[in-house]
DNA sequence: TGACTTTTGCAACTAAGTTGCAATAATATA
DNA sequence: TATATTATTGCAACTTAGTTGCAAAAGTCA
């Protein structure tokens, strides 16, 4: 009983989702797979539901996704020309905000980082 | 010659927010201030100009905005009750991103941190 | 194949935010 | 204080991202 149809249109879109490393906007998906933009919400909506990708949300107030089987990383997004980089932050951050957090009695469950700046072309 | 008239409006938009502890919504004003939206948005955008308030992302996609004569803090929010608490984090992010970010010769000028879990009455 | 269920496209809709323009309010100057 | 100048405001119309209901099409399974 298999609730998810591997279709034309959901192929294409997760081997597009896969085979990008960054994070990939609906707008993207629509210019490169010739499909009603109403599926591709609910293509994303369905994918996020079954854990395949996850949303990341920019801080231009773009919303994208991105593969769910990667390890955690966060963004370097250059302020310039946009480009985004991925970078490994080498520290447990939720470990230490949680000593700060547990003052309030806050139970930390994730976090969202990024970082901006310059990349070398645009320095 | 000063560019910003001090208008009714925009001081009881400006004490609203100097006021009021944690980041405010562009529909947060408009309920509490008799103004109408094309306004509010552009006395937001007029302050953050002026340097008067910094604009905050949330991950559930509302901006909101806060008073930019704060000390460096991030959000931590809570999932079920959308409850937000400031904290500050111990360390220099920005310096220990900066050592990965220069193997790819990418300059770090500003973050963004939040963290997301449950307070105290939600858990 | 046939029955059943999910997915798709279409058109219409919503919600947040933006724009042009004329009227109004604040400020500077005479 | 009166007047000129410039910024601010409200309005209506618009844009853009995303959503919804519904009928048609495509997948799945016996």
């Amino acid at each position: 009983m298999n609730k998810y149809r591997l279709t034309q249109t959901r192929s294409q879109l997760l081997k597009l989702l896969k085979n990008t490393p960054l994070p990939v906007s609906a707008e993207d998906l629509l210019q490169k797979v010739p499909v009603n933009k109403t599926t591709i919400y609910r293509q994303l909506t369905s994918m996020v539901a079954q854990g395949l990708i996850k949303p990341v949300l920019f801080t231009d107030r773009t919303l994208r996704y991105e593969s769910a089987d990667r390890d955690h990383h966060h963004h370097l997004i250059c302020t310039n020309c946009k480009k985004i980089i991925d970078i490994s932050f080498p520290e447990n951050i939720e470990q230490t905000a949680q000593t700060s957090a547990s003052a309030q009695k806050f139970k930390i469950n994730t976090h969202h980082l990024e970082f901006f700046g310059l990349c070398q072309n645009c320095q």
